[in-house]
DNA sequence: CTGTGCATGTAAATCGTTACATGATTGC
DNA sequence: GCAATCATGTAACGATTTACATGCACAG
């Protein structure tokens, strides 16, 4: 699923400027994916000339023309296929618990560090999202929002409990290049 | 976090050639990052021409030369000043979830079906972690591993006890398109 | 008067996967 | 006999980010 499919996806829930969809990757999907202008631009031009969104601009006194962006039919159909296709399994990219896998090379004070940044990561994003989860009107967003929580208050738990290992790790190797 | 750098951290467990690195990648790291040959072997070329790393090469009756990778001195300091750099944030990609954020699309028993896959692959995903942390050796990679299972179990715990947040959205709507 | 929000876009650079190319050995 | 493992590499392609380019309006 690239950044074109999931412009189409956004439209599903009305037209939309490329503008908006940029805050609809972030009001919906920053949990799952972030998209910046230059791919979303290239990615509305691309489905405009492929007729699966239309657009019509709209011309503002002192603005650019906002370009609107819909759905067509065509795109719909397109669209829901690709829903269907089975999906890539899930990946995770940490570069801080890539970073902790190499702990054997770190100061012990550095791991704790490491560690409690990461801690204090999640839980801001825990609080962030508490507060969004009530604020968010379709159940789908409500899921996504909880489920975020649910990772990051697991994840947090299990690193409370088991950084020792991490720790450990450090302290058993000398780390003379440190 | 590129996989150079990767590359060489994996090197300082050990001397290794490009396909050894390639399984390090599997075994150590698949929960975080994968890299394909096209990306490994491109790699050591750098880091040996950077210095980097240094290689020989061993011959072998009936098999391409063996080329066998070591970390340099220098190579140690760049990767652990590259370890200090502050991480990026975390990123989960999920094309299971990202689907069903369009649940309104989609027909509820195939909302169903995708709820039932995405929990059987993380029970699958947890079931051979088990297995593998008790052969773990390090430290880390057993904090990493039960990492893992810890995440997953709490992803489906959230999932089965609010699976009718999306099941309610797709029945909610008409999904003519389908 | 400064930063944030609105609004669009391009070009270069980065980073990686996939497919191709080759081929012997070993275990089932 | 067939699949998996060992072993290396390149080239084309794909996807996205980053930096650049522009500029007004409004709030604090």
């Amino acid at each position: 699923m690239d950044v074109k499919t999931i412009c189409l996806g956004i439209l599903t829930f009305g037209d939309a400027t490329g503008y908006e969809i940029k805050k609809a990757f972030q009001d919906r999907l920053s949990l799952l994916y972030e998209a910046s202008y230059g791919s979303i631009y290239p990615a509305l031009n691309k489905l405009t000339t492929e007729g699966l969104v239309s657009c019509r601009a709209e011309s503002q006194s002192k603005r650019p023309d906002k370009k609107i962006y819909s759905i067509t039919l065509e795109g719909q159909l397109a669209f829901i296929r690709q829903l269907k296709e089975s999906p890539a399994p899930d990946k995770l990219r940490s570069e801080a618990l890539t970073t902790l896998m190499f702990a054997h090379l770190l100061p012990a004070s550095y791991v704790a560090q490491l560690l409690d940044d990461v801690i204090g990561a999640n839980e801001k994003i825990i609080e962030t999202l508490s507060g969004e989860c009530e604020t968010k009107h379709s159940l789908s967003e409500k899921f996504l929002c909880g489920f975020g929580i649910a990772v990051k208050q697991a994840a947090n738990q299990y690193i409370s409990e088991n950084r020792h290992l991490l720790e450990a790790e450090s302290l058993l190797s000398d780390h003379a290049a440190e």
